[in-house]
DNA sequence: GTAACTGCAAATGCTTTGCACCCCT
DNA sequence: AGGGGTGCAAAGCATTTGCAGTTAC
């Protein structure tokens, strides 16, 4: 993997705002304002990249920009229905994926555990 | 919520298919061909409707068109990334919402528990 | 030097929306 | 006659792709 500028760039972001869950266009956004040249098939082809390589992990939605994460530890999503704020919860379920296998014969690859509801600050409203 | 003909079929196909937890495209599909005169915007309208009214519940998935179930009990979606195949798995998970509010303060309303991986067939390749 | 990377514009694909028409009561 | 329903075409929107030019190693 090339160390390019642009690259260089999205890590600096990736690694300063994790615990946002940054969008791609989020990236972009803090990019271009911190460093400049930029475009957004870049922003993707560098987070698909990085996915690929199991550094980040993509958390895919379908009313929501997909955002990326750096805990690739187990753990829940808590995402807010308000204002789309995701939360790491420390999980206190563990996975069996042997179980799975045997009862249902399907073999488990990745989970994704999400909660939706309101944070503290939106269910005020 | 008026039963025209159109949503009679819809719902025929969801009785029907329950398991295959439908998308969109394939209830049109499936209604197109056997009853005739439908058009999607129709689909997603009735789609959306039954699932406002809680009636059935929507999958969204980004890479995937969305997919509606039937199975309105707590369980995990066991999602087959060769062909898309979802089962429905029996969860031992129970959710504890309390806790969650407690640690967290977050109030959750709603959870889904997706495993990705490979069905039986699947695996073979 | 060259394979990998960048960036623009156009395409993709599912879903939604605008809007005219229609039907049922 | 009026309010929901239907259906077409167009819009929306995040993401991907094609491709020509550029760059890191």
């Amino acid at each position: 993997m090339k160390l390019t500028p642009q690259r260089l760039a999205i890590i600096d972001v990736l690694v300063e705002k994790t615990p946002l869950h940054p969008s791609a266009s989020f990236v972009y956004r803090e990019v271009k304002k911190h460093a400049g040249g930029i475009s957004l098939s870049t922003v993707y082809a560098t987070l698909k990249e990085l996915s690929r390589q199991g550094i980040i992990k993509m958390l895919e939605f379908d009313r929501m920009e997909n955002r990326f994460e750096g805990n690739l530890t187990d753990h829940i999503n808590l995402i807010c229905k308000g204002c789309s704020k995701i939360i790491d919860f420390k999980s206190p379920i563990s996975i069996n994926s042997k179980e799975v296998d045997k009862k249902a014969r399907f073999q488990v690859t990745d989970t994704r555990l999400d909660f939706y509801g309101y944070c503290q600050e939106c269910r005020k409203k």
